[in-house]
DNA sequence: CTGTTAGCGCATTCAT
DNA sequence: ATGAATGCGCTAACAG
């Protein structure tokens, strides 16, 4: 691979002129510049960024932290975040961390190592070591979905209260009396959120909360699957089901599907995150949308602007909640007995 | 940040004594290295990749390049990728060209800047600047599923052709015979693999192809329902159908319950793939599995392969064709008429 | 308009 | 067992 030196030598001009040809970063006569242009694609030479990011103190990549990159809501998340960087000529380098905090600290190191210019982080997990790690690392940061405590960063993420309050409220409308909810861990605060939301539209509608109702899971369409299946052997078993993402929804229509139970006829089924297999899933799933390609683009607004003043005025720390909104598809009808 | 200097000085010792105590390279006494220990610990000193590749020339880091990162096929894939790297020490730098070989260009250019070890390319089109600017770039390399012509590197792939044929002979032996094809892009060579196998079973049980029963489409859900839809309007619809993924089988259900046709009664499906959500979708999906995470490894393996012996003598250029499997499950089924 | 030079942070050869 | 010195490839004062 030519270098810098090379190409300025076989140029006969200085690398002080070549670094200027490449950057647009003075004045340089055309004569010379098409010279070193000529060399430069003779020899196809290519700049090095390591050099360069040694120089500049700036490596133009992101580190970003999921649980699990192939859960449709993180892959959809991410490359919205992965657009929206490129746009800006910034890099991402993917870290699964599994909600594993040992795995997610063995990568920080690394991605700290490799002088990653920002993080944006879903957190598995919150033990005081994390804290530790990223308050001492002192990398432009953003946290998604997640916080964690000790912590001092921006936050984003959608109004997860909201979006379980309006899911359930419209499953009141519909005239359901008997609503489950599917709710992902219970160590999760986005989980929780959804949950306060369903309890509080019940609330609402003078419903009484069963906690026979309320099932933990894990985010994942077997997990939905199974707890669907507990929920329809309830002596009285629901008419409508609020399931925290749609992975759930979906293993849970599975489910009901294998119980005979029909959806939405005999069981409304709405989901959470709005994938974009929801669309055509059968049937197609109602759901609450999350707005990730705006979240994404928001993110890398965010961290963006937090690196671009790294060193200057301390930014104020942002905090932002984003709507979601019902998307009505077919897997939710009025109850039977209407 | 602290620097290896700062730490030395402050240690009382040379830079030199400092990193060999950080890669445990020579013999140091255990006082200093105590010593050592403490100062880095203290001023929470972090080691500077970047200077360290500078040096070594080698970044452990990987370019990843993928058409979409939202779709399972590839999210999966890209997982069982990022899962074995991070077991070897090294990180992925995730490119989406969406198709676009001019983004494609734009990112590759960007990742040998970056001075990737090494590059794992599915690649999107493949005009003759990709293959210029690949074969100049001389950075190790594996190219799965697309081939590039005129690109020299190890390939990995599924048995496409095994693939289509197993499916549709597993139709033809549930007793059917108008059999369609819903195929992904006419122009990418698995497509056209998945398509061969499919004429071959056909061939081989003496059931005439109709034309009419193959569509070409795009590998999305959206896609798929559109295509079944057409299908399913034909003078004689067909009693099965071999989708090219799983996406567009996923969507075609879709389509066909819609058109009040029930799956596996009527209509039975066979995907591809086997993404995660096949297990759960309404009916379980019958389909053909390719083996993503021992793809991801062995991809790894190879690549790594390939970057230890950078500059060494050539290693053989590697072929591997994968097997898949059949994995039955509710979307099939004897035709009504048996 | 162009060149010289120093140094980013580290690994490593050569001394001692 | 340890240190001094060099250079990886580049950018950016500074000088002319």
């Amino acid at each position: 691979m030519a270098t810098m030196k090379q190409v300025a030598e076989r140029a006969g001009v200085s690398t002080s002129t070549v670094s200027h040809v490449i950057n647009n970063t003075r004045k340089v006569s055309a004569e010379v510049r098409e010279r070193v242009l000529g060399i430069i694609a003779e020899t196809r030479y290519i700049p090095s960024a390591v050099a360069r990011s040694l120089k500049n103190d700036r490596t133009h990549t992101i580190g970003m932290m999921v649980p699990n990159s192939s859960n449709p809501y993180f892959a959809e998340l991410i490359q919205g975040i992965e657009d929206a960087a490129f746009k800006l000529s910034y890099n991402i380098i993917l870290c699964n961390a599994y909600d594993d905090p040992v795995k997610q600290a063995a990568y920080l190191r690394v991605l700290l190592e490799k002088r990653i210019d920002g993080l944006i982080l879903v957190a598995s997990g919150a033990d005081a070591t994390l804290a530790e790690l990223l308050s001492t690392a002192s990398v432009p940061m953003v946290l998604v979905d997640r916080e964690v405590a000790g912590v001092e960063a921006d936050f984003i993420e959608s109004n997860h209260e909201e979006g379980g309050y309006l899911a359930t409220r419209y499953l009141v409308e519909l005239g359901h009396r008997r609503i489950a909810c599917v709710s992902g861990p219970a160590d999760l605060q986005p989980s929780r959120d959804r949950v306060a939301g369903y309890l509080q539209a019940l609330r609402e509608a003078d419903i009484a909360f069963d906690p026979a109702c309320l099932v933990h899971s894990d985010f994942t369409s077997e997990g939905g699957f199974n707890a669907f299946r507990q929920l329809l052997q309830l002596p009285t078993p629901p008419t409508a089901i609020f399931a925290s993402n749609d992975l759930m929804a979906i293993g849970g229509i599975c489910a009901a599907a294998e119980a005979k139970v029909r959806v939405p006829e005999d069981l409304s089924v709405i989901g959470y995150d709005d994938i974009a297999l929801a669309s055509y899933s059968t049937p197609r799933l109602t759901t609450m949308s999350q707005p990730k390609y705006a979240m994404g683009e928001l993110i890398t607004q965010l961290l963006l602007a937090r690196i671009a003043r790294t060193g200057g005025e301390h930014l104020p720390l942002r905090r932002e909640l984003l709507h979601t909104t019902l998307v009505e598809r077919q897997s939710t009808a009025p109850p039977r007995s209407h």
